[in-house]
DNA sequence: CTGACTTACGAAGGAGCGCTTCATTAGTAG
DNA sequence: CTACTAATGAAGCGCTCCTTCGTAAGTCAG
């Protein structure tokens, strides 16, 4: 049930406009013909809407195309660049920021590296210096930046604090949100880094399109998020996702099996061992093999309990493990399959180590949207 | 983001006309002055929209309250009678059948006894008996019915046919949707029972208000339906909730603990073991204890998989041993306590055994509403 | 290069909807 | 009976969108 409300007739003219902008930013440079039909206005009104997008800012007029018949029509299009969004994934051992245009088009990314037992202003330091990266790669000044959106390990509560995190003890019960805006003067926004890689993949990822997915990113530690009905669940809490917490769900030590498998040679670095155990599983190993066996055991354990009680379109396997989506896909597949009553589509994620970023700037495209698009918010600001 | 779209002048006035029936149906009859207050129109405005919702027989006028001062004002109610609506419990010992205005406020309710193993005939014969005994109760026509929303166990799809039905094999492959239609000539809606349960406890019960709720099922069969976002969530294939499949969780065979415990007296029919258990362990009997501490064992590893992965805001405990909610409850909150991050608000349902017919009504109402205030479909039969 | 054709533009006139304003009406309080 | 209160109903205005028309700017055929 759509929040529609009735009112003033200056109300009706920003519906046409809000939808105008939504065609716009849906399909490229539309003529006002084009426009027209797809709002439903008559050319006329139609006109009268775009003249008051074109003096605030909103859209801009663009050469008309060439060589059709008859006169050539002008062209309008969103003005994406009349602001800008900020992505940020905070990692254990890299900040990555990317910087992109309103319609979430990615015009720059930066990456960081950070020792995992950093102290806090070190991190914090870290983030700021990626975000500028980011800007100064693209010459944009920070006071374009609309928006700053940011995934991290572990759950954040509705004011963007930190609630847990097993990955960075050290962010506990700080104020994420509060101290990205005294360094950064425009709205954050954070999230949890599983929900956002999902995000990413149902926008432009291998589950584009779909409503409901959850994705399981998958190694060194064990994570879930999940889009239900096309938007990311958070939970009451923000706690949604955590199934590696129940024990009968075998998630929490399935890493292990890869970790500790007799195939990988001594003196491998620990953050290594799995990757090996994959590979050689790949390369037929029996023992490796035997391990990833285990390991899917335990992995369809979780992600079958996951399945069942949402039914999902779609399962996407994220995360570093699924650099080996070959050697798991089929057989999370076959397991899934024995145990629940409809298999969703298994894929594996498209995004890579991406992931994060490009799903937080979606995050902010959709929250930008929703402001855009919620009445009695209005319009955004106008012609910065 | 809504489902805005402007357009003519006219939608502006359909937009005005739906905010005053939902304001109307929302709280009691208005005056003119209230609904222009709450609508944000002027008084002029609201009186010509009210004029044409009379036309049409979707408002009628009630009389002026007395003794205020000034002019006695008009006031306007939503005519809920104009049509009806049916929910209907399909078990698998009785069907149900409720009788409800256009709010959802009750007026009839039957119950038709029917044997498990009845043949199909017969229970479709059971439920038209059911359903026109509603009718006949409140002395209303079957042509004012708008919707019939029925519920069942097992998984339908989204056409209504049977996927899938444990409880009663003859449904399989049913298209029970195309059978009541050809019975009734109305829309017909066919959901899980367990999902219907949920929305009634989220609109009426002991999770009001509630965004996002996991209803659980304890009876001789285990179930669970989910409310997300204030919705009945059904899953891609409509099988959500189904974590009883899964071997781990524990669900599928936990009421044998009760069913089968040595407290019971032999001769027992099957179907009273598992009450006879809860009732001996109220009276302090250590054996039937010791059997519900086994059996809330199994029930909290589903349940802690749901609350986990949905992080709602409350789980709500239904079904047929919810009678002994006093016995479960506490033992349930412990263990998930232990086991989950943020422990939801658990209690008992408040509805008892109409508890699905009611949700059948308010899903309807939920559709009903659904169709009245999408845009495009426009304010549904006129002056029936 | 010219004329026919196609398509878009722009201005003018009209209808619908909501707003404000003001005199009128129907009650209660003293 | 009079003063006061609050709703009613009618009149006039402004905004938004619509339809209709003549005009402008291209392409295409000869």
């Amino acid at each position: 049930m759509a929040d529609l409300r009735g009112g003033d007739l200056s109300r009706l003219r920003q519906l046409n406009s809000l939808t105008a902008i939504r065609e716009l930013r849906g399909s490229g440079p539309l003529t006002l013909s084009a426009l027209a039909e797809r709002t439903g206005l008559s050319r006329p009104s139609m006109k009268e809407v775009t003249d008051e997008l074109m003096a605030l800012g909103w859209v801009e007029e663009v050469p008309p195309s060439q060589g059709t018949m008859g006169r050539p029509a002008r062209r309008y299009r969103f003005r994406a660049d009349s602001g800008h969004l900020v992505g940020v994934d905070i990692g254990g051992h890299n900040i990555r920021a990317a910087l992109s245009d309103l319609d979430g088009r990615i015009l720059a990314e930066t990456r960081q590296p950070v020792l995992p037992g950093a102290p806090l202003a070190e991190r914090l330091a870290a983030i700021e210096r990626a975000v500028s990266g980011c800007l100064a790669l693209s010459r944009t000044s920070v006071e374009q930046v609309w928006l700053i959106s940011v995934g991290t390990v572990g759950t954040i509560d509705v004011e963007g604090r930190v609630i847990y995190s097993a990955a960075v003890p050290a962010w506990r019960d700080l104020d994420l949100a509060g101290a990205l805006r005294e360094v950064f003067p425009c709205q954050v926004l954070i999230e949890n880094d599983s929900r956002l890689a999902a995000m990413a993949e149902t926008r432009r990822g291998v589950a584009k399109g779909a409503r409901d997915v959850v994705f399981l990113h998958v190694g060194r530690r064990m994570g879930a998020g999940l889009i239900i009905g096309g938007k990311v669940h958070r939970g009451f809490g923000a706690a949604a996702g955590e199934i590696s917490m129940l024990p009968e769900a075998r998630w929490f030590d399935a890493p292990e099996h890869l970790n500790t498998c007799a195939c990988v040679p001594e003196g491998t670095p620990p953050e290594d061992a799995a990757g090996y155990t994959l590979a050689a599983a790949r390369d037929g190993d029996p023992v490796a093999i035997e391990a990833v066996e285990r390991y899917v055991d335990d992995l369809a354990v979780g992600a079958a309990a996951m399945v069942l009680i949402m039914d999902p379109q779609m399962v996407v396997l994220g995360g570093g493990f699924s650099r080996s989506a070959d050697v798991l896909l089929d057989r999370l597949r076959e397991r899934l399959e024995r145990r629940c009553m409809r298999l969703p589509e298994v894929r594996a994620s498209t995004l890579g180590d991406e992931c994060v970023v490009v799903g937080a700037i979606d995050y902010a495209v959709e929250h930008l949207d929703e402001q855009l698009f919620t009445p009695d918010r209005g319009p955004l600001p106008v012609t910065r």
